[in-house]
DNA sequence: ATCATCCGTT
């Protein structure tokens, strides 16, 4: 079966003989020179590299020249014309081939998984198979790549059996590709215990398992590993970083974020453009935008990423006219816009209410960029006419300008400017439509109720309510974090995990009475319509955001801005407790939500109280 | 002869 390891030199010796009778080239070897890489038929394809003519054209010359039984060129034929992505010829070109060996299957399947090919991967692998031939550690991690890739679990599992029949259980190589499988499917579990067992864990090992949590949304278990990968003494290099920037995001922790960055200089890393755009994302997302501004400014190399998440940056932390200016810019001196880009900056002319900016940008994306809008950039027209007031304007938008029928996020915007407007008919209409695309979305009955309750329609709030327990829909839950010397410390809503759970209730009993005092009401209409007064007032008190405030206040010393990092959207509740403790407290608040930032200060916020 | 990890919008 494998000729080429029994007789090396036995397959070699043939092409030159049967190219020398055609006398093909002038430059061709002469028959004492090994075949390996010398021969010109090999040159050929190296120069053919992974074009399809060209590969065309050598192939021609391996079936003139007889070559048709040489494995090596074979397999660099078929990897070639796999990475050109004609996934046709490469199939046709395998069931040519007489003996395919395990080694053209690897590159084979490396090719197509590297390609992105990874259905085909994963077929080629079967085939492996099916010809009795042992796959290699090398054949595992492209195949566990593929697996990674289309989120196989099942697939993905089977062939974890398969390493550890074929004794690949504990090459390290493997394990990593395992480890990133595992947590791409969701299953960061898995991922850790096997991460926990590979003995000599590389940088990449280590940086598999950070970006698997923080890909799976638990920042601080990627932050908490980082510090024992630093406690073990191993050297991050920029993809640990770019995974720990990313992590920094997510919950607000800016002190780590700027030791990041500090190590960067310090260690004088070469910053490359995926690197860069990771500190400006996090300066920008921890509400330090100036700062971004300046890594942006001094950065070389800045790509449409890097030009992107600075606009949106500008847009989430409340300066619309920056973000629009910048774009213009952009336009004039930096690189081409992509359809992200649109999506930022329509987000802040959405948020700004820059109605007229904003449609001709929109105009502007097809017209002068060739650029087809998207569902996102509907949802932000829609989004910018419904805040603006104009909802006949948006309810025009959807007929005229969006293709087929509107999908469930297009009629969410519009619902959220119904509730905004308080325009109770319309409002019905859409959550009516919203409910009949998506039956099973919490979310839509939490809006409708939302819109019932501001009606004052109680009855119909329970039947929702009573609906929801029906079907076994339940809300998602909301959580909120803030970071204190490095710490993340994360609540829920009536959280009483954390071990000063009493002190805090006790601090943010106070606050709540000294800003009751200063004028504030509690904003009761709009949550948990079950409950009635007092218990109203009880279930708003310890909502996450404000539990973290709290504890943000009462851990840090006069004069520390409070960063905080919420999952859903601030309540309407907590934004106004929180303008009245920014003037008791005096400091400074910064409240990130699903959407964008709260920078709160002397009673003020940054949104104008418009999110 | 080869191998695994990292970025932007809603």
């Amino acid at each position: 079966m494998n000729s080429r390891q029994r007789h090396p030199l036995k397959l070699p010796k043939i092409p030159i003989r049967v190219s020398e009778a055609h006398g093909s080239s002038p430059m061709e070897p002469t028959p004492q020179e090994p075949f390996s890489s010398h021969s010109p038929t090999y040159q050929a394809l190296l120069r053919a590299g992974p074009r399809l003519r060209p590969l065309h054209q050598v192939h021609a010359r391996i079936l003139v020249s007889g070559l048709h039984c040489s494995l090596s060129l074979l397999t660099k034929l078929l990897t070639f014309a796999c990475t050109a992505g004609a996934i046709d010829y490469t199939r046709r070109l395998l069931f040519s081939v007489p003996n395919p060996d395990s080694f053209l299957f690897g590159s084979l399947i490396r090719s197509a998984s590297k390609s992105h090919l990874s259905t085909d991967a994963i077929f080629f692998y079967h085939r492996m198979l099916s010809a009795r031939l042992k796959p290699s550690n090398y054949t595992f991690t492209s195949v566990i790549k593929a697996c990674a890739d289309l989120s196989a679990l099942t697939v993905g599992r089977i062939i974890h059996s398969h390493v550890l029949v074929n004794g690949f259980g504990l090459d390290c190589f493997v394990q990593t590709a395992l480890v990133v499988f595992y947590a791409k499917c969701g299953d960061w579990y898995s991922a850790r215990k096997l991460f926990d067992r590979i003995p000599d864990r590389s940088v990449v090992a280590w940086n598999a398992m950070i970006a698997g949590y923080e890909q799976n949304g638990l920042a601080e278990e990627a932050i908490k590993l980082f510090h024992r990968m630093q406690a073990e003494g191993v050297e991050p290099d920029s993809a640990t970083l770019v995974s720990l920037l990313s992590a920094c995001s997510h919950v607000c922790a800016l002190g780590l974020g700027q030791w990041v960055d500090t190590f960067i200089v310090d260690k004088g890393m070469d910053v490359n453009v995926v690197l860069g755009t990771s500190l400006i994302n996090m300066y920008a997302r921890c509400g330090h935008v100036q700062k971004a501004r300046e890594v942006f400014d001094g950065f070389q190399e800045r790509n449409v990423v890097a030009w992107t998440a600075m606009i949106s940056g500008y847009g989430m932390n409340g300066y619309g006219n920056q973000a629009v200016e910048l774009f213009h810019r952009m336009k004039t001196e930096g690189p081409l816009p992509n359809d992200v880009t649109f999506v930022a900056v329509l987000s802040a002319c959405a948020h700004f209410g820059l109605v007229s900016e904003g449609r001709e940008v929109f105009k502007s994306m097809k017209r002068d960029y060739g650029l087809a809008p998207r569902v996102e950039h509907h949802v932000c027209m829609v989004d910018m006419f419904g805040r603006a007031g104009l909802l006949d304007e948006a309810v025009r938008f959807i007929r005229d300008w969006i293709p087929g029928e509107p999908g469930p996020e297009v009629w969410t915007a519009m619902l959220g400017a119904c509730k905004m407007h308080k325009d109770f008919d319309l409002g019905v209409e859409v959550a009516e439509r919203l409910l009949a695309i998506e039956p099973e979305n919490p979310a839509h009955y939490v809006l409708l109720s939302n819109l019932y309750a501001l009606a004052g329609m109680t009855d119909r709030v329970e039947k929702i309510r009573q609906v929801m327990i029906h079907r076994g829909l339940k809300k998602n839950t909301g959580f909120s974090s803030v970071e204190i010397n490095h710490v993340a410390h994360v609540f829920r809503n009536g959280d009483t995990s954390h071990p000063q759970t009493v002190e805090i209730r006790q601090y943010l009993e106070q606050l709540i009475y000294r800003i009751r005092e200063a004028g504030y009401v509690p904003e009761t209409d709009s949550v948990l319509h079950e409950l009635e007064g007092e218990e109203r007032e009880f279930a708003l008190r310890f909502h996450s955001e404000k539990l973290a405030v709290a504890f943000g206040l009462m851990s840090t010393s006069n004069k520390t801005l409070i960063r905080i990092v919420k999952n859903l959207r601030i309540c309407g509740d907590c934004h106004l407790a929180i303008k009245f403790m920014s003037v008791v407290a005096d400091r400074e608040i910064i409240v990130r939500d699903k959407h964008r930032f709260h920078h709160f200060k002397k009673g003020l916020c940054s949104c104008q109280d418009y999110w």
